[in-house]
DNA sequence: AATGTGACCAACCGCAGTCAA
DNA sequence: GTTGACTGCGGTTGGTCACAT
């Protein structure tokens, strides 16, 4: 709704700024209307919308910079187009959204992300700019509400259109229509790791990942469908993990990502037909020499792009989407904030890192999640596997939480997250210093820090391919020093312990006395 | 009643991308 | 290949209003 003019209609009002010239807006800005008046910027009032609603039925939309010149408007011509689009179009649905408006909104972001203007399409008479108010809004009330954003229904609803659209020819042979150079490494990855599984129940949040607008970004127009991945890319992926294999790492078992989505089974599996063959030569992974050039063309080529969560900065807990008051982390008792956490925002890049966000917001899930299931586990009866790590509680389709239709669910992309996360160590530039001691307990040396934010890329347009390599890359160090018996590093506030039974990390956070955390296995 | 606070939202800015000339 | 017009988007700002103190 157009704000009220605060004055009469004489076009001007005391609080009118002035606009000096400017380039923006292809120089219009820096144009003067008619007799050289400076363009005017603040509300709109009734003269000008008069003018502009004149002027658009006389010769239409678009050639915005032309009203100024033509109309006598004192606004450029990207505030004419903002005007009109927003607040004079006819077809403009005024008055606050409906709950069924609200819920295509939440489904379409699940699919879409933050592309407004394409969601602004699917709700006639709404503008992009209302939608993303609304969004915002939603993000800031869920927030203090500690409610995640998506509710399962949505999430079930998505993951179910993602398995029918998906085409394994198109992911093998690449749509040459969309073969842009972004990919979509959620989607790899999620995939990647479907690919080993017989039975994959994928949270509609690796649809979170990889569907919203980090996708999107890279796939322009097909947000739902499977982003191309090259055959050398995917072969990478897919070495990463014979890596995993032959390092003895187990490959990550099968697990429920998302735990509302107990019955869309996950049919396509990328073994099926791809001409992947077993590397023959394992020795040429470079991993085993303590790097991995096998991802020197997955790096700088997979650019991640994230949706944007525009959270506001409210200090400690600065965690969008996980409050500590969130119920799923309440009701199950298992997730919460902890030291780790809030230290994870403050290397958080403050703007639109979306898939960072997703992948840390996921991660934290699972790392507490895990953490819980853990601990839990390991008083029961001893160490615990990587599987039992996974399945945590939180995932169990026979969940008793309780969703308010309008919140949201749990962040999708656990997987993701816990393959940066939990799965990898999370630190760089390893050192081994001295021998470890005698019974696998370790510590290592980060050179950026202790936890997963500080192994994420600092800045936008994350380049996971780097994240990727860097992490594996810690992990092959620390574990070949592992099973040499552990590993000690100093200088960490962190210990890592190897259980060699299973296989298995257990983290000990000497700043975080709550829990033991297993890192990976 | 006065004041403070926070939510909401229109509008703006800067940048990137697309398209046509 | 360059340029200009236009569009889309993330991020932000500032005004208004409702509510609490």
């Amino acid at each position: 709704m157009p704000p009220a003019p605060n004055d009469s209609d004489n076009g001007m009002t005391s609080t009118d700024e002035i606009d000096p010239p400017s380039s923006e807006e292809g120089g219009s800005r820096g144009s003067f209307s008619g007799g050289n008046a400076p363009l005017k910027k603040g509300p709109w009032t009734d003269a000008e919308d008069a003018i502009l609603v004149e002027y658009v039925r006389k010769h239409g939309e678009g050639n915005w910079n032309a009203v100024q010149r033509h109309s006598g408007l004192s606004r450029c011509g990207k505030s004419c187009r903002l005007r009109w689009a927003n607040h004079l179009r006819p077809d403009l649905r005024k008055g606050s959204f409906s709950p069924e408006e609200e819920k295509l909104i939440v489904e379409l972001h699940a699919k879409m992300g933050n592309k407004w203007a394409r969601m602004a399409t699917s709700l006639p008479g709404r503008t992009d700019n209302e939608i993303k108010n609304y969004w915002n809004t939603r993000i800031k009330r869920c927030q203090r509400a500690g409610l995640p954003l998506y509710p399962p229904d949505i999430s079930s609803q998505i993951m179910n259109e993602k398995q029918q659209n998906m085409n394994i020819d198109d992911f093998i042979m690449g749509d040459k229509q969309h073969n842009e150079p972004s990919y979509n490494i959620a989607d790899i990855l999620v995939d990647d790791i479907q690919s080993n599984q017989e039975v994959s129940n994928v949270s509609p949040y690796s649809s979170f990942c990889s569907s919203s607008s980090m996708a999107n970004r890279g796939m322009g127009s097909h947000p739902d469908r499977m982003s191309p991945i090259p055959i050398d890319l995917y072969k990478q992926l897919r070495e990463n993990d014979e890596l995993l294999s032959d390092l003895g790492i187990p490959r990550i078992p099968k697990f429920n990502l998302f735990p509302y989505e107990n019955s869309g089974k996950f049919s396509r599996s990328f073994n099926l037909g791809f001409p992947y063959e077993p590397d023959p030569d394992p020795g040429r992974h470079s991993h085993l020499h303590g790097n991995f050039s096998t991802f020197q063309s997955f790096q700088g080529t997979v650019k991640v792009e994230l949706p944007s969560l525009q959270y506001p900065d409210n200090g400690n807990d600065s965690w969008p989407f996980f409050p500590e008051t969130s119920p799923v982390l309440s009701g199950d008792a298992y997730l919460k904030s902890s030291p780790t956490a809030s230290s994870q925002s403050e290397f958080l890049p403050r703007r639109n890192d979306e898939l960072l966000e997703s992948l840390v917001y996921g991660s934290q899930a699972l790392s507490c999640n895990s953490r819980m299931q853990l601990y839990d586990k390991s008083l029961d009866a001893g160490n615990p596997s990587l599987y039992d790590v996974i399945r945590s509680p939180l995932h169990d389709p026979g969940s008793d939480n309780k969703w308010d239709a309008n919140s949201s669910f749990i962040p999708l992309n656990s997987f993701a997250s816990s393959v940066s996360n939990e799965f990898f160590p999370l630190t760089t530039g390893f050192t081994l210093c001295g021998t470890p001691p005698e019974h696998a307990s370790s510590t290592m040396e980060s050179s950026g820090g202790s936890y997963s934010s500080e192994c994420l890329p600092s800045t936008s347009g994350n380049e996971f391919g780097g994240m990727l390599m860097e992490n594996l890359s810690g992990f092959n160090v620390e574990k070949q020093a592992a099973a040499n018996g552990g590993l000690l590093i100093p200088g960490t506030e962190e210990q890592y312990q190897y259980l060699s039974e299973d296989d298995v990390y257990i983290k000990h956070s000497l700043h975080d006395h709550t829990e033991d955390a297993p890192v990976f296995g």
